[in-house]
DNA sequence: ACAATCGGGACCGCCCGTTAAT
DNA sequence: ATTAACGGGCGGTCCCGATTGT
């Protein structure tokens, strides 16, 4: 394995590591150390890629905002791309730790010292310009604030995730979603969309 | 001031404190010394009234199963009652800072020797119990799991308290409760009862 | 029950668990806190009777110099007499949790304000004192030096009494007295004298 | 200095404060900021080598079994080899504060997490097998319970060693060692061996 | 006189996040 | 990338008064 090579293993290695301690203990309750035998990795390596235990968390925080910015635009209705978007979101949720990890560190990140609301911002803006071409596409009900359902939405999934990490460890996420989006979504969108969108979780035939 | 009632009265700064500590930094970041300090109160009068910082949250804690145990039943139809008790949490989160702390140690508690879900459980249980007797009325929408809806409900509002502490310190929590229950609503009850039920924060008027 | 009569209760309630708590941890490991709820007697309480933990200390080592003080002259040989006195010691030791107490609290004094090694002196002194009469009676193997082998003998008897309590909680000392004295008497007593005195448990037979 | 020969001084400079402190104040007593002071070693590099309190008490004690087990066997006589091994140890107590500190640990370990006799045993053992040697060099007084005798020996070479100690610092512990066996010797062997075998400290020659 | 409550601080062991030297 | 060391500060808790009741 050529030294870069073997850089960037253990860049992950720790990365991971770090994202599952975090999502476990909490920011911090985390410790380096435990971080360290998680990742079987000596203090000098971690600290050769990442600066302080502040910079792990902030570029564990990066995967979520990296996933959203990398998803490809779809070509649905506004409504169904929410709906997908979601359970896409559920299902990366439950593979990738670094994204498990980030909502919990966004929620306790008062602690940073330069908290950045951006991570919500990032969700409530893409849920918010969803909406407002669902309102074009008189797929919204008329008089609903796109924003403030927006920041609604962004609410109810973060406390839906945190409570099936409770409940659930997460496994049932998904699940939930689904649940979320029967409640939800009459109050969203008019009666006739209601017919022709589906809360199927495509995500999960992969 | 007889000894009592001092012991009393520091016993509610320390708590009172703590909430506020809490609150802010969540419960592993809170220090003892920032509580102490914030209380004005010396580390022997903690440790007089509380053996340890998880006893302290648990404490905190316990404020918020107390509130709900000690709410009156309401005599309204089940539905305009759950409305009229997110309202009355929404106060009570914004008047008393121990409520308002519960929701992040709730959600932290994963640290502690003695993790107890029983704070979710209690929330799940009222509003299942509500939706249930909302069945009975004709007020749920048939085919609806009270259970699951309830648990969805759980998530959403303390998602919805916990990103609004992040944008407004959670001033504007009544706004959003109303934005939720817009949202929510036309999915949890038949058109005929939306017409009947208000979501007007009747608390707020206190 | 006279208050006086309580206030000797309670005395002697704490002297005693005092003991039993500063011989099973030593002095400094030894809490006020164990004492007292091992004495089921309030911080307030205690501290009437005694005002620091270290004059807690010093009255339970007390107790061992009043019960040697306190033992009437034995009309034997001056020999005999050590020996019964070893046995008497040995057994006061099993029954009295002050006086099991106070070997440990004098070995480990040094930590005192005040260390006073007249505890061991007491004794090195009396011993001294029996050998010396033993010598006026032909007991004693000339050429000894009294003031040495008294020094020895209450080195041994400390050391035998601190390992039968490692070894055994301290029930076989009076058998580990006797194997000191088949050891240590034909190097103390010329031949004569051995064949006259005895090493049995004369005080076991209470 | 290259770094392994540093880490080598750090952990030699902070055992040996260790000890000092440890037989001066009881295990218990010794605060880790004095050992810290003494070594003139930061906190740091005190945790670096040893995970805690306990397991710096623990390191000091095996300095004992160490320079017990490393001894070379005798080629002289049993009971000649006992006597010598009694000074060497002596000398051993006045060169080597870790083992001078030894003997207090043992007493006071029942504080530790996992109180281990071996120490004594170690003990007890070398010297049930020489003195059962010794037996079959018809050096023993026959009817002599080997195992007895050596417990009780064990037991008076600590006393006597903590005894001098508080007397005298430990610095008369050879003469002490001397009187020991004068009175131990007779009722320990033979008239003819008692000829043979010689009580000088040969160990404080060198 | 005797005891209980409540509070005061000092300080302890631990351990954490972080650098230097190599 | 590693080993070794740094030092601040954490939670805990201990020993002990000041004050008040009985």
């Amino acid at each position: 394995m050529t030294p870069q090579a073997r850089a960037v293993t253990t860049r992950h290695a720790v990365l991971t590591a770090a994202a599952e301690v975090f999502n476990k203990r909490g920011y911090a309750a985390a410790t380096i150390s435990e971080i360290l035998a998680s990742a079987a990795v000596t203090k000098g390596a971690l600290y050769f890629h990442f600066p302080s235990k502040e910079a792990l968390a902030k570029e564990v925080m990066r995967a979520q905002s990296k996933w959203l910015g990398e998803r490809p635009p779809s070509k649905e209705g506004a409504i169904q791309a929410l709906i997908d978007l979601s359970y896409a979101f559920a299902h990366a949720l439950l593979e990738n730790p670094l994204i498990r990890a980030s909502i919990r560190l966004t929620v306790e990140q008062g602690t940073f010292s330069d908290p950045n609301p951006a991570a919500y911002g990032d969700w409530a803006n893409t849920i918010r310009v969803l909406l407002l071409r669902a309102k074009d596409e008189g797929d919204l009900h008329p008089g609903l604030d796109a924003e403030r359902a927006a920041e609604i939405i962004v609410g109810a999934v973060t406390g839906i995730q945190l409570t099936s990490e409770v409940f659930s460890s997460g496994s049932d996420l998904p699940r939930r979603m689904t649940d979320m989006w029967i409640l939800i979504l009459p109050g969203l969108v008019p009666a006739r969309t209601l017919a022709r969108v589906s809360v199927r979780d495509t995500a999960g035939a992969r």
